[in-house]
RNA sequence: GGGAGCAUAGCUCAGCUGGGAGAGCACUUGCCUUACAAGCAAGGGGUCACAGGUUCGAGCCCUGUUGUUCCCACCA
């Protein structure tokens, strides 16, 4: 079936029907086969209801280029997509729209009907991030398709909950937590950002009681909190304050009379070294404040307003309360002193507000037990991280982790397992919802209203996915699954989870490679944000550029681990690259007559010379995709493309294609259409669309590329001698057409080649390349040197003189100049050589091949000079 | 306070376990040579941050310095 190609490649064209024939004739499904080897990679789940940005672009096509890979490789290939419920970023979104277009609050509607309204938004918009990624190429098994929230997820994080209960691992307790008070709910430790913010030192004089005229100085960050002090503390070392240790002081603008203790925590040489202690709202108060037996006194509400144990300052938001307190505290002289000073300041990473420490009553997971075999999974390889440097966060967070505060104040997520008894207080934690108190059979039970950490279900994803708890047959097969790919800014939000978590539950680490990948940042390095309003829409680029090629750029030139940064530019060049291939297999195709793709039983000298090449590149391509190196292989291939196979190759088998002989013409079809299927092969998994429409368009076997076995070279292919002498006539060319350049002389003024050479069979063989690509009227090869050289300029490589009748363009002074430059130039080279030759160090100590690689250098070095210098005595 | 990355051509970046400095874009010159002007050919441009060390040999390994970016951490 053979089919005209157009002359220009219009990827909008091509790639939604070649993307529809994929999906329809079921070549994204993974099936478990048993002659074969599973390959799993499961999709870090996007927010249900967001967009595609350029970050998921890349995720989405490093981890395509990998499964398409390990699928023509032969492997039983599975890529399983999802989407999160992204609690905390969802419910905001539809609050948000819900205060804007109704003017009501999620209390207005009440719990049961405002998450309506979010099955509503997401069941709008849940099909948005998966038709993006279709355009992209994903081959995911769609069929597969997971949702956080959806029955089967559901149930497996219902059975870790319950199961962690009951080891042990999960328990509720009051303690300081992460609170945002704008999302108006407790964070975890990782969801809190620091960022480094202008703030004040206050000194504030608090007097001592029993001692009038006398003060402690404590220094605060923080005024506001002092209406919740229970006491002060200093160093015991600390000389200055020996004496008032045990003493109480009494708290300004609230009159409480507060003791003063002495605790190691206070560092003596900061601010005055008396700390105020504000237990409800500082954690390390707080624990200062377990050893001391301070009071806990919370001061602020859910939303960071002042509560009634604030006395006057109740009613006021945390930053008014600041204020006023500085302000009394002045017109009361007790403020010291003001300093400028800059501190971290915890935000929460959904809205950037202030994060407030509060104590509150949470459910945390114990994360001690569970980390050490998350440890030792990663210390003994059993996961390994590329690049490896990431190992090392990963292992510096898991070893200093802290309890996993798993409850949040929401809505839209998996709700708490846990039913409360009225009567007794028992709480009942169940596979199968309760009826009653499972202790006193009260039926006056009534369910936590907190829902878990959008993370907590995340965690599960790799075997959730494929039907955990359940022992299912494709859980046996495809789990643990292979690789996982994301960035590393969530390697403690997710990827630390998920591995505690499948040694917990399931006994095995999730998988054995972490790949990790940078982020794509814009022109000018930035990272791409919404507020700042330079993010790159991928979608874009895909329709103005083709989606291949947006995935070329993502990938090409990029290595594991790093940030890049976005040039559309460069996605023109990638572009520019896709044209390139369409047009060279236009050229094959538009010579063809022959019906298949096999090798034929003669080759010619470039013919063997490409397969040489063609065999070196599926090795080194193929080392590189196994090594994770996708940035190296796509250059590779782009480079054989171009350079070995357009502007050399093709042009190499015009002469016979052109020619009047039937067999070489059929000859150098069938080698051309079989070196550009392999090739097509080779970049398929960067390239989908474009090489499997080209691949639909030439002969072939098998019904599509993206299922073609994975090229393997043929030992016979390497053929050193055939490439040697190619190269040989191509060195020829490249110097004829540099001197031709450099003298300006047109390509339509043809010359006379006379060759000397004592290789002259090569150069024969060469001969038509040499006229068709050096502009020659003719070729004379011959052993002896010409006679009389007058009239003549001369070019010379290792093998061969080279001369061409035109020295009545050039000034012969000039040209002995710079024969004599060369010269010099090349002696200088061997010099530099024989010296590294005649180091009996580097003779006995580098390794063979290096040597002699030298020593061929050398070789032709010398010939190359011999060559000069004769031409040089020549001219006189 | 710990940890990590980066510093290579005008710009953005590759460079695998040490063995002749690369790509894309930009720039210069000449070409519409019937696959492609989204192209072809030729060319200019780099003490691989700095200083030491290991080695026959260092962009690559080791130590230190400088600059820069990021992550983690409970100094109010």
């Amino acid at each position: 079936m053979k089919k005209e190609l157009p002359k220009v490649y219009e990827p909008q064209e091509v790639e939604g029907r070649i993307y529809e024939m994929w999906e329809q004739n079921g070549c994204f499904a993974g099936h478990r086969a048993p002659d074969k080897k599973p390959f799993t990679i499961v999709m870090p789940p996007p927010n249900v209801t967001g967009q595609l940005h350029m970050g998921h672009a890349m995720d989405c096509t490093l981890q395509d280029i990998l499964i398409r890979f390990k699928r023509m490789q032969g492997y039983a290939a599975l890529w399983v997509p999802g989407t999160d419920h992204a609690g905390i970023a969802t419910q905001i979104k539809v609050e948000e729209n819900l205060r804007i277009n109704e003017g009501l609050t999620r209390h207005d509607l009440g719990r049961e009907k405002f998450l309506e309204r979010v099955w509503d938004w997401k069941n709008k918009f849940g099909g948005r991030i998966v038709a993006q990624q279709k355009k992209l190429g994903a081959s995911c098994d769609w069929r597969r398709s997971r949702f956080t929230m959806d029955e089967g997820c559901s149930k497996a994080v219902r059975e870790v909950f319950v199961s962690l209960y009951e080891k042990g691992l999960i328990y509720k307790g009051s303690r300081i937590v992460n609170w945002c008070p704008h999302c108006v709910t407790a964070l975890s430790d990782a969801e809190v950002e620091y960022k480094d913010k202008p703030g004040h030192l206050w000194h504030i004089k608090y007097p001592i009681v029993g001692e009038p005229g006398r003060y402690v100085i404590v220094a605060t960050t923080r005024p506001e909190t002092m209406l919740g002090d229970t006491g002060v503390a200093v160093n015991p070392n600390d000389e200055r304050y020996q004496d008032i240790v045990g003493k109480t002081c009494l708290l300004p603008l609230m009159d409480r009379e507060i003791p003063i203790v002495a605790d190691e925590y206070v560092d003596m040489e900061f601010g005055t070294g008396c700390v105020k202690m504000t237990p409800a709202h500082d954690p390390n108060d707080f624990e200062v404040g377990l050893r001391h037996n301070l009071e806990s006194i919370r001061v602020l509400d859910d939303h960071g307003v002042v509560n009634e144990n604030g006395g006057k300052y109740q009613g006021m938001d945390r930053y008014e309360a600041r204020k006023a307190v500085v302000a009394d505290l002045e017109a009361l002289g007790l403020l010291e002193k003001i300093e400028d000073h800059q501190h971290n300041v915890g935000t929460c990473y959904r809205c950037g507000t202030d994060v407030e420490p509060i104590i509150s009553a949470q459910w945390f997971v114990k994360m001690a037990p569970l980390a050490q075999e998350a440890l030792r999974v990663v210390n003994d390889g059993e996961v390994s991280f590329v690049p490896e440097r990431f190992a090392k966060t990963y292992t510096n967070w898991m070893e200093n982790v802290h309890d996993w505060c798993i409850s949040r104040q929401l809505w839209w997520g998996h709700q708490i397992p846990v039913w409360y008894c009225a009567d007794c207080g028992h709480m009942t934690v169940t596979r199968e919802d309760p009826t009653e108190c499972e202790h006193c059979h009260s039926k006056n039970i009534e369910r936590d209203p907190d829902v878990l950490d959008t993370w907590f279900s995340s965690a599960l994803w790799p075997f959730s996915t494929l039907g955990w708890p359940d022992q299912t047959e494709d859980l046996k097969y495809f789990y643990p699954t292979d690789v996982l790919v994301t960035g590393y800014d969530i390697i403690f939000f997710w990827v630390a989870r998920m591995i505690f978590s499948g040694c917990e539950h399931t006994g095995k680490p999730p998988f054995h490679t972490v790949f990790i990948h940078g982020l794509v940042r814009d022109d000018k390095g930035r990272k791409m944000s919404k507020s700042l309003g330079n993010g790159i829409d991928p979608l874009e680029m895909a329709d103005k550029y083709g989606a291949d090629a947006l995935r070329f750029n993502l990938i090409t030139g990029n290595s594991p681990g790093n940030d890049m940064r976005f040039y559309v530019e460069k996605c023109e060049a990638m572009r520019n690259f896709a044209n390139k291939i369409w047009n060279a297999s236009r050229f094959v195709q538009m010579n063809l007559t022959v019906e298949d793709n096999r090798l034929p039983d003669h080759l010619d000298l470039e013919d063997r010379w490409i397969l040489c090449r063609l065999g070196e590149v599926i090795g080194e391509v193929t080392e590189n995709m196994e090594a994770f190196e996708l940035g190296v292989a796509s250059a590779k291939v782009y480079d054989f493309i171009w350079s070995d196979f357009c502007d050399w190759y093709i042009e190499l088998t015009k002469a016979r294609l052109q020619g009047d002989d039937q067999q070489a013409k059929e000859d150098a079809q069938h080698v051309l259409v079989y070196v550009l299927t392999e090739t097509l092969k080779l970049l398929h998994p960067f390239m989908p669309f474009i090489t499997e429409e080209i691949w639909q368009s030439l002969p072939h076997e098998g019904d599509f590329l993206m299922l073609q076995s994975w090229p393997v070279a043929d030992p016979a292919w390497a053929d050193t001698a055939a490439k040697e002498a190619m190269e040989a006539v191509m060195d020829v060319i490249r110097t004829i057409r540099a001197r031709r350049a450099e003298m300006n002389v047109p390509p339509s003024r043809k010359a006379a080649l006379t060759l000397v050479t004592s290789a002259g069979d090569i150069f024969r063989a060469g001969e038509a390349h040499l006229k068709r690509l050096a502009w020659c009227s003719s070729v004379t090869v011959q052993a002896d040197d010409l006679a009389d050289t007058a009239g003549m300029v001369c070019d010379v490589t290792h093998l061969a003189k080279a001369y061409l009748p035109l020295a009545q363009l050039v000034d012969i002074e000039k040209e002995k100049t710079r024969l004599q430059k060369d010269l010099d130039k090349k002696q200088g080279e061997l010099k530099g050589l024989e010296a590294k030759l005649s180091n009996p160090g580097f003779l006995s100590k580098a390794p063979e091949t290096v040597v002699a690689g030298e020593r061929d250098r050398a070789e032709k070095l010398k010939a190359l000079i011999a060559k000069l210098e004769e031409q040089l005595r020549s001219m006189g």
